[in-house]
DNA sequence: GAGGATTCTCAACACAGTGTCGAAAACCCG
DNA sequence: CGGGTTTTCGACACTGTGTTGAGAATCCTC
């Protein structure tokens, strides 16, 4: 636990560990995870390593609180094929490719934090609810076009895992091997996939 | 390098290199690779913790060596499909439940070689050859099908990485959530979404 | 089966990173 | 200012890694 630290107070401290969190964004860009020390966040966001504690209970718990604030963020991507009816290819377009800028920034952390084999306990927590919040609302829209008369190829529930898993790992290679595909490619092939993948045509 | 030790010789030496890679594969099976200890590692197969390094560089380097003695396997589990011709669901199916069965057995330490976030460069080399030689074959079967005039939904490379990625992904969820579904409706679903992933086609 | 060469083993060391503590410093309120 | 509270950090203990060098076991050849 961070201390007590918790009854109102936007004071200094809340300011440093809000600097902490930029600084790790940036810091993790460069290299992986696990050869992040914590003295080099710290000195990053101005403190001494030791600092870092009275913050955060250590790299994974701040990794969590990283991830915690664009849960809100990464929903609302795709939030408006979500709401659309139907098989809209221009709003899931979009929104893949809203999904793939983001990727393109934040992908090595994003990449850990989503599939990184060995979370600890909280970030399990985070990522627990990341997916399987994503995943509900997928599956939300699929039950939805299932009782539409669409022809979904599966369990909803499997098939949007499935459809979760295509985007992030398409998404993640695009970032570890930039330049392979155009965007355009990239995206186009994506969305088709995803189309055939879940009702089995092809726009 | 593990000194020299390369010219012919199945000395005991060479015994105890296999013992470890044994005792490594069952010792994974149990936690994160992360929280196995060299000294763990060595113990299992009866050795001194300072002793493994005669035989490995690294704990990496023995995880690199264990996927090595897979690549073989994990590649012939396909290998009816991807012979055959058309839309073959049954070698298909087949091939998918060989390799369900393996991550089923291995799947912790498979998906951490597969995904993990930062491979020494000795693995990244390994994993690098067990994706891309899987990958390679996939293209292979999707641009025979192209040229016999199946409509395939992609650049085939691209096409060949998404249906990789979902295979593994979706096994790997099979192994960390047991029991959400069936063998036969994890099989079928995936068996059809591969299908109409490649060919946007029911069969 | 005795010799030297090779292969193997391990205790001791050096080091890097983590997490804890408690005392000092900075801050905020009356 | 004087009090408690919040923040900072140096010093310590601990765990796990990788290295080294000396000796034991094994192998091979004559």
């Amino acid at each position: 636990m961070p201390a007590t630290r918790s009854r109102r107070a936007p004071t200094k401290g809340d300011q440093r560990e809000l600097a902490l969190l930029d600084a790790a964004r940036v810091v993790f860009r460069d290299k992986p995870i696990s050869a992040v020390t914590i003295d080099e966040l710290a000195g990053a966001a101005g403190i001494a390593r030791s600092g870092f504690y009275f913050y955060f209970e250590s790299k994974q718990a701040l990794l969590a609180a990283l991830v915690d604030q664009v849960v809100g963020e990464v929903d609302s991507e795709m939030a408006e094929w979500l709401a659309s009816d139907g098989l809209d290819r221009g709003a899931l377009r979009r929104g893949l490719q809203r999904s793939l800028a983001r990727w393109m920034v934040d992908g090595r952390w994003l990449r850990e934090a989503f599939i990184a084999p060995d979370p600890g306990p909280d970030m399990l927590q985070v990522r627990e609810r990341l997916f399987t919040t994503g995943c509900t609302l997928f599956r939300a829209r699929i039950e939805r076009d299932l009782r539409a008369g669409l022809p979904v190829g599966g369990p909803p529930e499997l098939v949007a895992t499935m459809v979760l898993h295509l985007r992030n790992m398409t998404f993640a290679d695009a970032f570890a091997k930039p330049g392979l595909h155009t965007e355009d490619e990239l995206l186009d092939t994506l969305t088709d996939a995803i189309l055939r993948l879940v009702y089995g045509v092809t726009p």
